[in-house]
DNA sequence: GCATATTTGTCCGTATGTATA
DNA sequence: CTATACATACGGACAAATATG
């Protein structure tokens, strides 16, 4: 099972098993199959996936550190719920990464990127398809940041949007809260191309203002 | 020996001895007793820290999401050694978050801690201790980040210190690199007091351009 | 280039401590 | 309070990869 997929990997690739284990989770905590509050049994998913407990720990440890999982001392691992207070440092920390990105001048392709992944949304919102607009949206974002051509920047964006999945799981109807910003993202992206920075940073500056007030008007109750 | 201060901390604290090991590790690599580039040697430490090697290897992993430690599939463990790319990476960051932290309005108890580091790095700087300089230094850049108030950004700070003392731990003379800029963090500190946050990150962005100027000038031949 | 020694990657069994029903 | 389930940590084992002579 595994075992075999891990050795041929390992031959050709660079991951070890534990890395190979901790993409695989981190996938089904992204697309939910893990609920954010959720146990995760270290006998169970070992034996599940076929690797020692050993194994699975060390997976458990990286998760931990890109905050998707929670180590409460001998109690076991948790998928993260984070709390209002992480939503509004959430919030706190895009105002800053995506404010320095749009106060850049931007790179021709990055903005080809940018482009491609709001003509997505925009596609997706016609069809309806509130999941791909969704994923579109969190790619529009990362592209976003990507201006800063920080690789470290890109990483942190990253962890934060997978850990801001965890809030939209949680969340009664993640359709209703992407859909009007499809709309805000053809403008912010209008004034980066018309090369004008500061307007730029004051409009997302209100754009996630107002996503964050949402964000934690539909979060709260659910705690 | 270890095992019993593990089970003390264990009992009113929270950390686990993986967590512990990871925080000795850590310092030892911070302070220089473990050079970048040098291999840690499983056995070779886990014997001498009286922990097991399945316990050791979760602190490196621990470590190793930190850039602290680079991980090569079957060769082990190494101190990282920062690239002259990884050091233009680590200043961009830093642009994009000590920038943003001088754009917003302080607080008075931050400012306390910033001059508090500030002052520590005048008097460290009268009596030749370069290491205490560069102490106070990496304190006095940690609490302008600090103005973000938001908890990610300082842990993103921290450690992004941490590696940039690897950088450190590879130069010529770290002393004459940190002296310069005493009397330039006097001068960032007047521009912040006096609410003149435009200037004060025009004034920043100055400084970071200086400083990996001169730290890849001396950093570079040493690859 | 080959044979050998070393070290890592992985797994297993087990003992102990902790949280919870 | 006891019992149970589980995480924590240890030590030993072996194969695979790497380094060494």
């Amino acid at each position: 099972m595994l075992a075999e997929l891990s050795q041929d990997r390992v031959r050709l690739g660079r991951s070890s098993t534990a890395e190979r284990v901790a993409d695989i989770l981190r996938e089904r905590i992204s697309e939910g199959a893990f609920r954010p509050g959720q146990r995760l049994s270290e006998e169970g998913i070992s034996e599940a996936l076929g690797v020692s407990r050993n194994t699975l720990r060390e997976s458990f440890r990286l998760l931990g550190h890109e905050r998707l999982l929670e180590h409460k001392l001998n109690r076991g691992v948790f998928v993260r719920l984070p709390s209002a207070e992480d939503v509004a440092d959430l919030y706190r920390v895009r105002r800053v990464l995506e404010g320095a990105a749009v106060r850049r001048k931007p790179g021709e392709r990055t903005l080809a990127v940018i482009n491609e992944a709001l003509t997505d949304a925009e596609r997706a919102a016609e069809q309806d398809d509130w999941q791909a607009v969704g994923t579109a949206n969190i790619r529009f974002h990362q592209a976003i940041v990507s201006l800063n051509e920080s690789p470290r920047l890109n990483e942190s964006m990253r962890q934060l949007l997978a850990e801001l999945r965890l809030v939209f799981h949680v969340m009664d109807n993640p359709r209703a809260f992407h859909e009007p910003f499809v709309a805000r993202n053809r403008v912010l992206l209008g004034l980066i191309e018309a090369g004008r920075p500061e307007e730029a940073a004051a409009y997302l500056d209100d754009y996630l203002d107002e996503a964050e007030r949402q964000l934690i008007h539909a979060y709260e109750p659910n705690r």
